[in-house]
DNA sequence: GCACTAAAAGTCAGAATGACACTAAGATAT
DNA sequence: ATATCTTAGTGTCATTCTGACTTTTAGTGC
C-alpha cells in the first residue's frame, strides 16, 4: 500500500477484521475452540497469519464489512456476528510510515460446528486451535485475546452457546459447549437446573437415540427476543 | 489484507467522539445525570446540538484524540474512558453525499461531580440532562442510549461509581450515586452490606460533620488493580 | 439375566439476597 | 435538659440461589 495511498494522506485508513470461532473435535476427542486465519501474501508481515479482513468499501456497513470477509474467506454465514473493538494504536504496524496507518474495526463471529467442516480451507485460508496460535501479523494476537474474552463473558450472562450446536441438541452437548469455551467442568445435574430454570431452550420430545445409555432428550433454543 | 489498497476518495472519513457523563443536582435535589453538547456551526444539521468530536488526526491515538476533545470542549480530565462503539452505517447523515461518510469511534466518559461544575460552558456548548435530550444531529440520541446502557452495566458489575464522587465520601453519597444513575432505590442496610462484603471502599477514619444527623464515616476506593 | 453408562430427578447444607426492625449519635426545637 | 427528628450503622429472618452429592431410570452390550 505504500504507493497507491489516498490523495490527502491525512487521514487513516479504515479497515474491518472478523475474528470467528467455531467448535472443532480434536484429537483427543475434546472440544475446542478453532479459527479461521489467512496468510498475508504482501508486506508488512508477508507470509505472516493475519485475521481476515480488508478496507472499508464506502458503500458497505460495518456489519457487512465483516460478514462479506467472513463469506469470501471460508465459505460460511455467520450464526451471530457483534462489534468486537477498534484498534487503532499507533504502533500497530511497526516500522510503517504514518500515511500508512490503518485502524481497524473488528468483528467476532461464531459459526456452527456442523457447518464448519463445510469451509473453505487452502495454502491461505487455515483453521488453528484458539489455544495454540502462532504469532500473527500486526496486533492480531491481542486482538484474538480480546475476542475470547468477550466470547467467555457473553457466553456466561447470554444465550448463545446454542449458537455452536445444530437446531437440536442434547443438554450434555450444550453443557460440553460450556466446557470447552469457559474451559471448565460443570455438574451436569446443576447445568441442567440452571438451563431449564432460564427457560433458555425447551425440550421437542424427540431423544437422541444410539446412545449407549439412556437415551438423552432432545432440546432446541426458544428464540424469546433473539439470542443476544 | 488488513491493509489494502484502495483508489482516492473511496475510503470513509473516520471521527472520534465522546459521550462525558457527570453527576448534577437539579432543581428538586435530586442527582441526575448530565452531559455536555456542542452546537454544530455547519452543516448539516447545522444549529442542532451533537457530541463533541472530530476527524481522527493521523498522528493521534484513538484514545488521546477522545481525551483531546473532551479537555477543548469542557477544559476536563476524564476520570474513566473507554471506547463504547463505532457507528458507521450508512445512513448516520440523511441525504448527505456518498463520499462525506463518516465512521465516528465513540468513547465515553466520567468526570467528577465536583470537578464538573468548574466546566466550560458558552453559547455552543452546553449540559444537558441526559434523560431530557434535545432532538440531536447525526444518530447522536441513538449513541447516547448506547452509552447509558454501556454505563448502567459496568455500574453494575464493576466499581466505578465513587468515580463521580470526590476522593473521600459518605456510603450514603455512593449509593445516591447508583440510585441516580440506575433510577432505582436501594436500602440502605443491604447496600453497606453488599460494598462492604467487596471490598471496594475502605473506612477512612474520618467522619463527615455539619450533618443534622448521626455524622457518617468517610470512606475512599480501595484502589486494587484499578477501577473496571 | 448382569454390567455399564449417562440421563434425569432429588437432597441438603451453606451462601447470598431482600425486607425489615432496632439502636446510635448527632442537630434542632421547646 | 429534654424531647424530637434524621440518618448512621447493626442485626434478624425468611427466601432464594448455589455447589456438592445421591439415587433412580432407561437404554446398550454382553
Amino acid at each position: 500500500m505504500a504507493d497507491q495511498t489516498q490523495a490527502p494522506l491525512e487521514a487513516p485508513n479504515l479497515a474491518v477484521s472478523t475474528v470467528i470461532f467455531t467448535l472443532r473435535t480434536c484429537e483427543t476427542g475434546e472440544l475446542k475452540l478453532a479459527l479461521p486465519l489467512v496468510k498475508r501474501i504482501r508486506a508488512p508481515f508477508e507470509n505472516q497469519w493475519a485475521l481476515p479482513g480488508g478496507p472499508l468499501k464506502i458503500t458497505e456497513d460495518l456489519s457487512n464489512a465483516a460478514s462479506r470477509n467472513l463469506l469470501e474467506t471460508t465459505g460460511l454465514e455467520p450464526r451471530y456476528l457483534e462489534q468486537l473493538y477498534a484498534f487503532g494504536s499507533l504502533d500497530r504496524s511497526p516500522g510503517s510510515k504514518l500515511s500508512d496507518r490503518v485502524v481497524s474495526i473488528v468483528y467476532w463471529a461464531l459459526v456452527g460446528t456442523d457447518e464448519a467442516g463445510a469451509a473453505i480451507e487452502s495454502e491461505n485460508v487455515q483453521w488453528f486451535w484458539a489455544d495454540e496460535l502462532p504469532q500473527l501479523a500486526f496486533d492480531h494476537n491481542i486482538i484474538v485475546e480480546y475476542a475470547l474474552n468477550r466470547l467467555r463473558n457473553k457466553l456466561a450472562y447470554s444465550q448463545l452457546a446454542h449458537l455452536f450446536l445444530p437446531e437440536l441438541f442434547t443438554l450434555a452437548q450444550l453443557r460440553e459447549v460450556y466446557e470447552a469455551v469457559l474451559n471448565i467442568q460443570l455438574d451436569p445435574g446443576n447445568f441442567r437446573r440452571l438451563v431449564e430454570a432460564e427457560g433458555s431452550v425447551e425440550p421437542t420430545g424427540e431423544r437422541l437415540a444410539g446412545t449407549r445409555h439412556r437415551p438423552p432428550q432432545l432440546y432446541r433454543a426458544t428464540n424469546t427476543g433473539e439470542n443476544q
